[in-house]
DNA sequence: ACCTGAACACCGTTCAAGT
DNA sequence: ACCTGAACACCGTTCAAGT
């Protein structure tokens, strides 16, 4: 027992991750354990616990790395011709990410934390740094619009593609191949965008056509419940 | 022991996925356990297996409830002035659904099957009839576009309200409240159907200006990779 | 200072034995 | 025929004890 220091703090941390995420990566989420990463690394389970809190906040901070990639995958795309093809280019590379390795892209969707602590600042980060990727891309096709339609749109993409590889990778969608995600992920972005370019730019939007019919639709809805 | 036949085994399977529900509905899927499901019925452990295959099935057949619940209330739903105002409906309602019983509702997205089995063709076929509920929805927006595009639409509105709630359920799109939520769902499928409306529809798809349009892109796409 | 490993309180699943 | 409960092979997490 007692010290071996064969690795630094740095090295461990670095072994756990990676053969944590290995593991996922096999097995998925189920298959993770801390006995099992402790064995595979060569040390005693409470190892871990001098390093992460718990299995929890090792798991949270494989996802971190997840993010952290993808993020550079969608920062090194080439540049395209038009905003329209750069927002598909950026869909397709986060649907080709995950379906690159389906089971530990889905940890970030199947594990969730007890709610008695939050999701931590530094993780929710990532997925803002994220959503400023799409902001980018969608800004020439918004215009003048708010900024607040800019983030509303940006998310509303962002959860689209995440919803498609989800339901495609766990196969409830019927989807099955990469190809027929693809095209649900390429119509999504397109007819969307169709959508938000007939879309009134700004303007006082009370006013507006759109506006007005939203507010009727919304009467609608809390007179008929 | 022996048998105790207090209640038969219709009971029995009621008792078992009740117990289940109300243990998920409370702590999540990581809460359940075979062992706690037998204590709250008050049966031994093994009693669960001559019920249900393992873990795994009881599960699925949880699942399968909450889909049916789902789909009656999506069949319950009054008339509605026009198809837009029908699909924007029913995605409010799935959204108010799965937000009545977040953590139930997530059960769908966190619970995989190992790979070996492939989910149930029952499961497969509660899924397809949600899928036709939009479908129907969605038909007469559509016009005479053909039956693979509005396969697809159904698949990439349902997806898109799935991603939303999915992600808005576990906080990972900083959205929180069920509003801000309703917000986006709104926004998906009234910017998704503005676009739809814009494209031509059926008619001679080799030359339509938008089958051009995709097949320009696509082969962009194939020669910058 | 760092790591161990026993200990505690749990699991899913099986199956001989009981009624 | 139905149900039990002990048994097996696992868990996450803690913490006194060792080096």
């Amino acid at each position: 027992m007692g010290r071996r220091s064969t690795h630094t703090p740095e090295e461990l941390r670095e072994l756990i991750l990676r053969a944590a995420r290995d593991i996922i990566e096999r097995g998925g989420l189920s298959g993770l354990s801390a006995r099992e990463v402790a064995r595979r690394i060569g040390y005693s389970p409470g190892t871990l616990y001098n390093i992460f809190e718990n299995l929890d906040d090792l798991v949270l901070h494989v996802e971190g790395r997840l993010l952290e990639e993808l993020e550079q995958e969608l920062t090194a795309l080439p540049r395209e011709e038009s905003a329209e093809a750069l927002l598909r280019r950026l869909a397709r590379t986060y649907l080709a990410y995950t379906h690159r390795q389906p089971k530990l892209w889905n940890l970030l969707f199947e594990h969730h934390l007890p709610p008695s602590r939050p999701v931590p600042a530094w993780y929710q980060q990532r997925i803002e740094a994220l959503l400023t990727r799409i902001e980018e891309a969608l800004a020439p096709i918004m215009g003048d619009r708010d900024a607040a339609a800019l983030k509303r749109s940006a998310r509303v993409l962002w959860a689209g593609v995440h919803g498609i590889t989800s339901l495609s990778t766990t196969d409830k969608l019927s989807t099955i191949t990469t190809e027929a995600a693809q095209l649900l992920v390429d119509d999504l972005v397109s007819t969307y965008i169709l959508g938000l370019s007939q879309r009134p730019a700004a303007a006082p939007l009370a006013t507006s056509p759109h506006a007005a019919l939203e507010a009727g639709e919304l009467r609608d809805e809390s007179s008929s419940t």
